[in-house]
Order: structure tokens, then sequence, then C-alpha cells
DNA sequence: GCCGGCAGTTTCGCATGCAAAATACAACAT
DNA sequence: ATGTTGTATTTTGCATGCGAAACTGCCGGC
């Protein structure tokens, strides 16, 4: 009866899984809550065999965990799941950062720049919505400039474990301050083509950020008794 | 009418997904051909529903390439695609040696002597055979004592794309002197609880194993013409 | 002689049916 | 009242059936 959108170049399960995916990260369904086949299948108008193939590969992806004869269920990450996700997100951001600042082209540094400023415009502005997508284009593009596919889409896969954490902290003016100083480095190591250098500044960054998901876990925001399932 | 081993206790997909990925590696299902649903069914001796989830899981290991509407064809890696995974497979050992020279209980470390003086013993012997698990045991124990099952898991699935490659190379007497003078290197790390030591080293050692790789690919010896599929 | 279109066959993707396992519930015994 | 056990219902897992897309070989046109 809805409107059903059939650009359908695309396979069903992969549709679904993606649909899935955006349901995980911005939470609307919980950490913890069981996936019930029927229900979803109702919801996304397919039937099970598409539906079960798609949440194999969040399986895969660990976004949900697979419990023999009990179905799925949405991860819940425990303090020390999201401490170890962010200490590999960490690496990886950083050796991104370290690959970029070698192989970067001028094209590359000066749509980035670029990407940097109108980030810059936002901060100022304390335009929060505007700013995710910005920064978020910012760290894609130096994980491109890396020239390295396993490395992006290792990077892809382990952090959308954590996404819906990191959507939902809301910086406060201080700890965004401090970003935006972290990312104005950054800007300067590319440019130096410094990679040691922007691979620190990375790995900072990203733990700087693991202390702002963590206030969040321990403010009980996201779920009151953190206990893995 | 064969024998149908029937420890049921696991989900058949999963028995499935772990075949296959023997199969895989071990160069049974060789690079670049087409996996044919029909013909694995009969293989297996199960329906096309648990095959289908299970390819759908190597799939998002990076084991086969799911073609829309084409099915699975194994992966066949470029030179570029084996330097991409190296680089990334240095870095996540690096760490793992650099968090497990800090984390490392003496035991796990008594442990991994024992190992390391077993692999020499082998190597005293020239027993291939017997050296490759062992070597396979002591950078396992070195992944575990870092502490990280995020970085275990990561590791392990991205090693099993190339783990088919890895498992060929064949020994020249020179590369291997030199690996086992790195394994000693390692122990001492280890011992002195040298992070970044170790990780200097772990990251010369595995690219050592890809300059290995590398001669073989070239060889010709994996697939005669390198195209990615 | 070579290229493009057209059946026949194969192979894939999705829907559905059936059986087994797990869960929920209730009645019973202690 | 509580713990236990037996039963009903739900839910998962696997097998199969059907429609559609892709590959094969062939024929005719240029």
């Amino acid at each position: 009866m809805a409107e059903v959108v059939s650009i359908l170049r695309l396979s069903l399960h992969d549709q679904v899984a993606a649909r899935l995916r955006t349901m995980l990260i911005e939470g609307q369904i919980a950490p913890g809550a069981k996936l019930n086949e029927r229900e979803l299948c109702e919801r996304l108008h397919v039937s099970r065999t598409p539906l079960r193939e798609a949440i194999k590969l969040l399986g895969a992806e660990g976004l949900v965990d697979l419990l023999p004869n009990r179905g799925a269920v949405a991860v819940k990450l425990t303090e020390a799941d999201v401490i170890n996700t962010f200490e590999v997100l960490a690496v990886l951001e950083g050796t991104s950062g370290e690959l970029a600042a070698q192989r970067i082209t001028d094209a590359e540094l000066a749509e980035v720049r670029a990407l940097h400023y109108e980030m810059l415009a936002c901060y100022a502005r304390r335009d929060l919505s505007g700013y995710y997508p910005i920064n978020a284009s910012i760290h894609r593009a130096i994980n491109d400039a890396a020239k390295n596919p396993v490395l992006t889409a290792t990077y892809r896969s382990i952090n959308a474990r954590v996404q819906s954490l990191r959507f939902r902290t809301n910086q406060n003016e201080r700890k965004w301050k401090l970003a935006m100083k972290e990312h104005g480095a950054m800007i300067e190591a590319l440019d130096a083509h410094d990679g040691s250098g922007l691979r620190q500044i990375l790995m900072e960054h990203m733990h700087h950020k693991l202390d702002s998901v963590l206030d969040l876990l321990r403010a009980g925001e996201i779920y009151p008794a953190a206990a893995k399932a």
C-alpha cells in the first residue's frame, strides 16, 4: 500500500541491510533489543529470506549479536567494548592520516581545506546539524586520500558499531573548541605532508572523542544498566 | 548416504561457512572461481538457504565477491589488493605487539617463550609442517596478550583473506633465518615490555612476509594472469 | 565474414511451508 | 507460596517452489 520505492537496481537484501543499519545506528532499534523476524518483515515489506540474509550480514559487521536458535539482538556495548573499539579505531584513523599525508594530491588537499573552512563556518554559528556531516566528510576525505580501500572499508565497518554513540554526543563548548584546534593542526600537518604528525593528532582526536562517548555512557543516557547481552 | 557427521550443536549455516572458508583458504576453491549454488549444495549436503546465508557471510568477510544476480566468486587478489591488505595487517599486528608488551602477564610471557623454543626446534630440524602452526600460535598468543577482542577479531578477519597466500610461501633459507632473528627480537622486546620496539619489529616482520607473498604472486604460482574479477 | 538479435537453458533471488527448538504459561506437587 | 513439570504458542531454521535475470548457442541480416 505504502510508497514502495522501487529502484530495484540493488538486491533486496542489500536494501534491507542498509535500512536496518540505519535503524540500528540511529537508535530506532534500541541496543539490546531483539530483532523479531516477523515484525521486521512487516515493517520493511519483505519476506523472511532477504531479511535473514541481511541480519546475517549485520552480524558479520558486528552490529547485532547472533544467538543460535534464538535470533538476533542489537549489540549493547559495554564500557570495555567501547574502549576496545576506539583503541582500534584510533590506530586505523591514525594510519589513515599517516598515509594520507604522504599520498594526498594537491586537489584533494584543496578540497579538505575547503571542507575545513565550511566546518569552521558551522562552528562559528554553533550549527551542530550542519557541523556533523561536514566533519564526517573531512575524515572520509582524509581516509580516501590514504588510497587504501582495505583500510577504508575496515575503518567504516568498525566505526559503524559505535556510530550510534558518536551520533549522540552533544559537544560541550570546551571540547568543541579543542576539536576545532585539532582540526586546524590536521590541515597544517597535511600541508607539510607530515605523516607521523598527523598520525599523532588523529589518534589524540579519537581519544578525546572516546572521552566524550564514555561520559555519555556513564551518564546512562544511552541505556541505564550497561551489561552485555 | 555418506557419513553425515551430526554434531548439530552448531547451526547449519555456520558449519557451511566454516567449511567454505577452509576450502577457500586451502585453495580447494580456486581464486576467481565461481561458487555454483547447486554444485555446492550437493557437495556439502545442504539446501540452498543455509548455503546462501553462508556465502553472504563470506562476502562480508571479504573472502568472496558478491555479484548482484550473478552469484559469488572467490576473490582473486591483485598485487595492489595484497599490498593494501598487508599495509593494514602490519598496523594491526604492530598494535597488537605494542599493547601486548604493555599488558602481557608473566604466565603468558612464559608460554610465548616456550612456543618460541618449540619453533626454534622446528627450525633447527627444518621441519616446515611443524613450524607453521607453532609460528601461528606465537602470533596468536601475542595478539591475545594485547587483551583487545576487537583488535583480535579484526586482525583475524583480514588475515583470512591472504591466508591462502601465506599458506603457500615456501621459505627460502635466508628469509627463514631472518624471520627467526626477528622472532628472537620479539621475545626480547616482550621481556623488556618495550611496546614501541615490538611494534617496529612486528611491522617489519609483516613487510618481509609481504615480500615473500609478492614474490610468489609475481612468479605466477598462484594464478597466471593477475586481474581482479 | 562479422555483428546483432532471439530462443533455450541454466542459475539466481525471493516467497512460502513445515518441523524443531525455545519461550511462556498454567496446573500440580511439595 | 514456591518450585517443577507438562503443554501450548511463538519463533527460528531449513527445504522447496516459482518467477526473473543472465549466459549459451543459433540464426539471420548487413
